[in-house]
DNA sequence: TTGAAAGCGGTACCAC
DNA sequence: GTGGTACCGCTTTCAA
């Protein structure tokens, strides 16, 4: 912006930034072209409802690239009332392997079908506030991966514009689409495994990191249900993920009294499994492990460990629900629940 | 997944969409309070060098939250003339543990300092035009954690008004801030030390997987590097992210005759290791293991993984950069150079 | 204390 | 074929 420089009185003289250029616009280019702001338009836009002639193109063309010329997408989505943006939140933690391959996959197949996707670091915002910073950026859709938003959240959104609200979690959002993604159903059938294999009483390893409840909590919930009323019990482990913090636990172990272990994922299962064997016990015979998430280094452990895998929706059927979505706004909100969590039995239990 | 409702061409009337309530702006919030745009823009920035009576200020914000009022941020950053967006490429892969966890550090961090971080994904544009992709968003600062740009696109980002732009590379890019992280350096420590400890013929782990270029390629030649002018030799030892593949290898392995390797991450690492440990395979005696990157299961296999670990500039540190960088855009490029690669030697070699 | 109005950069309608 | 111009939503002088 050509501000205006303001003496301060008395100043001596500030820092000498060497006037930086003012950012080329439209006008500039139409300027140097020779041509109208309109023309410019037309031409770099290949506007095919208008003919320009081939050396007016040209002279546009070249007066673009000698200005180094970009188009400034707020003010083209500002007067064009939308745009193609597709917002994803970013996590509150750090993403794990599974899901970084899962946002990887949803935004390469918005972009084949020309959406951008754009993951927005909303730290330290929460419900309605986060949802009402989304809604600033006016995206044609809101791709929510977490229960951090509720009704009130999607209204927000949907008054400002987004076009679909898709929701990854346990519990439809009342106006979204919703792709059921229940976290307590993992721990549901790990600790079922864990109580068909024969063990009574069973630790759930808790992250201790923060922020980690949003899906550590439902998994334990979930563990809990399991062996509701059944003589089995189940024990809240809670582990930071360092091999200090497990090496504690294990000099608790004798104390605990436990035969199985469901960890929240499978990278905590194997750091407490393999504290628990060089300490001499034996796995599954003294305790069943089993982990979540199936991820690759679970399988090279020995025993290899059994996990519980959550399917995940393929970025390209993802990208597909968005679509349709946007393209009929007025639509009754899908409601997909094909995504259940399977064991996969290893050694480990 | 349900199906697609296809629109049948000539189907008489498009859904009835129950026309969908403009988008509410600061003009109906006014209109409601029964007052300016003006004053309706003081209240809710609660502009300190103007007083607004207090009934006011009670019923603008009445009449924007009963209209689910939320501001436009382009329109905004339009009439700014700038915005606190820092931008940052998505990366053309999957990110790993450590990258996310980076990733989360300076997304935390530069919030703090009040930018708003959007990972941006420009999947398919490569070059000058994903830089001209990014320009199109005038952020005030980019940041690039991949040798994605040249100097042009560098040029082009400056001429679009952006303030700074951070480089994570291995070279300098001219007019950039550039936070030396050489990957090839990965390759020659990791290298050097299986020469140190007596291995000849060395093979290197390069992932199959397409995209991965961009971080084996450097790791790889630094492997050779290393080997420059010595008696031993470096054997490429393509490998995808599967057992399968890791089996395949390993029934060459006898023709290879190679006593050790260096693998492009812990993870490949840990995959190969574990395949030849199952036929036999003495590690480190008949193979030395040194992977890269240093994640936590490479701790857990037995034996311990060796790995070479690159350091990465703290999330702070970061946002500090791109903080200075933002407020003094006429100082020259900073160039950082103290994140180097260090062995951390274990028991696989 | 409040309002009128200019203008940020682009697009697209309507004239010429 | 091309140009003039209104307008998208918001902020910020300047005047009342």
């Amino acid at each position: 912006m050509p501000y205006v420089m303001v003496q301060i009185p008395n100043t001596p003289a500030p820092p000498k930034s060497p006037a930086p250029r003012p950012v080329p616009t439209s006008a500039d280019v139409a300027r140097l072209a020779g041509v109208s702001r309109a023309t410019v338009s037309y031409v770099l836009n290949n506007t095919s409802a208008v003919r320009i002639s081939e050396p007016t193109r040209r002279r546009v063309h070249e007066a673009a690239k000698e200005l180094g010329y970009v188009p400034h997408a707020a003010a083209r989505s500002l007067r064009a009332g939308h745009s193609r943006m597709v917002l994803m939140p970013t996590l509150p933690v750090p993403a794990g392997q599974r899901y970084s391959q899962f946002v990887h996959d949803v935004q390469g197949a918005l972009s084949r079908l020309d959406y951008t996707v754009v993951q927005y670091g909303a730290t330290g915002l929460r419900g309605d506030d986060a949802a009402r910073a989304w809604a600033e950026l006016r995206p044609v859709a809101v791709l929510v991966p977490s229960p951090s938003i509720g009704p009130d959240g999607v209204a927000v959104l949907k008054r400002s514009g987004v076009r679909a609200v898709v929701t990854l979690s346990a519990a439809p959002v009342e106006g979204a689409h919703s792709v059921f993604l229940d976290h307590a159903e993992v721990g549901r059938r790990a600790v079922d495994h864990l109580y068909a294999r024969g063990r009574r009483r069973i630790g759930v390893v808790i992250p201790e990191e923060r922020g980690m409840e949003m899906f550590s909590a439902p998994r334990l919930a979930g563990a809990r249900d399991a062996l509701h009323g059944t003589d089995a019990t189940v024990v809240p482990l809670p582990l930071a993920y360092t091999e200090e913090s497990a090496a504690a636990l294990v000099d608790r172990w004798p104390d605990l009294g436990l035969d199985g272990v469901f960890a929240y994922n499978d990278e905590y299962a194997m750091l407490l499994m393999r504290a628990l064997q060089d300490a001499g016990v034996r796995i599954p015979q003294d305790a069943a492990f089993i982990g979540a998430d199936d991820v690759m280094p679970g399988r090279l452990l020995r025993p290899r460990l059994s996990t519980v895998r959550l399917e995940l929706p393929s970025g390209r059927d993802l990208a597909a629900l968005v679509d349709r979505a946007v393209r009929n706004p007025g639509a009754p909100p899908e409601s997909h629940q094909e995504y259940g969590a399977t064991v996969v039995h290893r050694d480990s239990s």
